[in-house]
DNA sequence: AAATGTTACGAAAACGGTTTCGTGTTGATA
DNA sequence: TATCAACACGAAACCGTTTTCGTAACATTT
């Protein structure tokens, strides 16, 4: 077994103090080119590579990012996460993910273990559970000790930081618009409970859409749905109890169950019912008809999100720069499921 | 801004020494009662937590491991990974991930970065080009400098870790072998280019299968399909040029592509031709039928993969173990693609 | 009274780097 | 020849812990 070499080992070796070794190899001037040339071969020799954990200590700098994300078997959440990853590898960072698991403790403590050193900074969404009980206190402590944060998707007006956002209201309302462009009248919202203020946002989008064209609004066309069970026989009967011609879905697994409820009630997609997804998955692009969906566009917002937070890590201002809030623009992308 | 506190400012507050405070904090014996209960009191107030990185250069060891796999969009490495992270986080350990982007150098810099004192051992799965290069320098240097590493899904017989795979072969054995139970004889196989070991395996039990039964193996039933294209225009002809009963695909892509394509051609699912993928996905649930499919239990196996790796890191054993090979068991999970 | 043991704490080294500052040896300048 | 930079390098502090070892003060034993 080949250990690790260190400044110490060269410097014995060599003969020399590990300070003019470190100097050496930072191709210091202070250091005469012969020296330098020896510590260099010898260094390169045995592959010395400078200890991360020493440096971090050191500098007072980690260079690993924190990623805290509700759940990572979602397409959305996946391919935001990608989009954090690449632009901090490409900016010399490293990511380490905790997985929320929707609750609040898994959360703070995976955060406050992390808060310990171990990154320079955090990128999340928040848990379910933390939407619900509105307690962000962990959070703030954290942002109190220079601990920069950047929120994503699921955000909060409570605490004061950068975050990246989805033009949610607007994209629905433009999906919205686009069935009654088409046609439809009787148009229908699945959505979740509405702890999830993205999940409140499509819904304004849907009313609001409905409004601009002097459609009434009625309570009966809203279907809200639990998560993650069968929902196959609520979605039947929501379809024979009423005559919808449109139906947006909130995520693309409400809008294939839809799908399959409607072809099974005997409909055509999209010529008596059109459907519109959120999530540009897998499930979007390989159903049939294919689904027209929003695109939430995650790799670019995670790596903006990237972007910012590194951006306010490396910042040598003495003057903290204001927190922002950029929004991603979702684009509804049109295919089999609606009349284009 | 509130900073963190450290041993030495409760130290110079309460006008102990350092060693003093470490130790009443550890509650060791050697210190007096009230002294401890002071500073006990005092670290309490402060909220005092000792900082990771000072005790990862001391005790040479971080408590995180690093994670290397080729994608993370894609079903079954997201769920290995919650595997790993659960497992790991509950164990202690933080998970640091690189995406290799099924490339080979990023494989290898990404795990020379970590390896610099980052994390204490790897949990990867070999991006495609590495197995297409067949070179595993990088990850015999690194078992050389005495950091475990522990293979999973995407092995080689050239390296010598702990490893954890699925039982491949003896899988689609099964799959096909269920085929031919329920009558069919014209077995397809749909599958990628092979410098996977894992599409190799998948061939060896579908041969054996047919071998078993008697049935004459037939060249023209192997389409082999590019990765992430639209095929539908292969299978199409693929079916059309070849009377099949039965096909079985590598992944629930390609096998939701071919129920597209079947249905589009007109026949019945799964009374004329039956359907078996792998990957117990989203798609495999949602899709209609929903799809026969062989489940990876890849939670199973990052949280396998993670106790084998935890275990030799933590092992205190003087002679090493010696490496083992761990298999995860395929489920074959019979649904409406398949008659039952 | 001397020897010994116990208690309660501090000093210092160590982990592996970076960086500031000091200093002995040159060679050039006045 | 005395003075002074410039050069080339080393000592030591520092980052925040843990841990070994030393020791002053007091108590106990003979």
């Amino acid at each position: 077994m080949k250990q690790k070499i260190t400044l110490k080992d060269i410097a014995k070796e060599l003969d020399v103090s590990i300070s003019t070794v470190s100097k050496a190899l930072k191709n210091s001037k202070e250091i005469g080119k012969d020296t330098k040339d020896r510590i260099k071969a010898f260094a390169k020799f045995y592959n010395y590579r400078p200890n991360n954990i020493a440096l971090s200590l050191k500098n007072k700098r980690t260079k690993n990012i924190g990623v805290i994300i509700p759940d990572i078997v979602h397409h959305f959440f996946t391919t935001v996460f990608r989009g954090i990853e690449m632009y901090a590898n490409q900016m010399g960072y490293n990511v380490i993910v905790c997985i929320s698991d929707e609750s609040f403790d898994k959360e703070v403590i995976n955060m406050e273990m992390l808060a310990n050193g171990s990154i320079d900074g955090f990128i999340l969404s928040l848990s379910a559970e933390t939407q619900r009980r509105n307690d962000f206190t962990h959070l703030k402590e954290l942002l109190d000790q220079g601990i920069p944060i950047v929120l994503f998707d699921r955000v909060t007006q409570d605490v004061a930081c950068d975050k990246v956002i989805l033009n949610d209201i607007e994209i629905s309302r433009e999906s919205v618009t686009h069935f009654i462009k088409t046609g439809s009248k009787k148009i229908a919202l699945i959505t979740t409970e509405n702890y999830f203020n993205v999940s409140e946002s499509r819904k304004e989008g849907y009313l609001k859409a409905l409004k601009d064209n002097n459609i009434p609004f009625d309570e009966n066309l809203i279907l809200t749905l639990p998560h993650d069970l069968d929902n196959t026989k609520l979605i039947t009967e929501f379809f024979q109890k009423n005559k919808i011609e449109a139906v947006l879905c909130v995520n693309e697994i409400f809008a294939v169950q839809c799908m399959s409820v409607i072809q099974q009630l005997g409909f055509k997609i999209p010529d008596e019912i059109s459907i519109i997804g959120f999530t540009d998955g897998i499930l979007s692009r390989y159903s049939s008809p294919k689904l027209s969906t929003v695109a939430q566009h995650g790799e670019k917002m995670g790596e903006l999100a990237a972007k910012m937070l590194i951006n306010r890590m490396e910042s040598t201002e003495l003057v903290e720069e204001p927190f922002r809030t950029e929004v991603i623009n979702a684009t509804l992308i049109k295919r089999g499921s609606t009349i284009n």
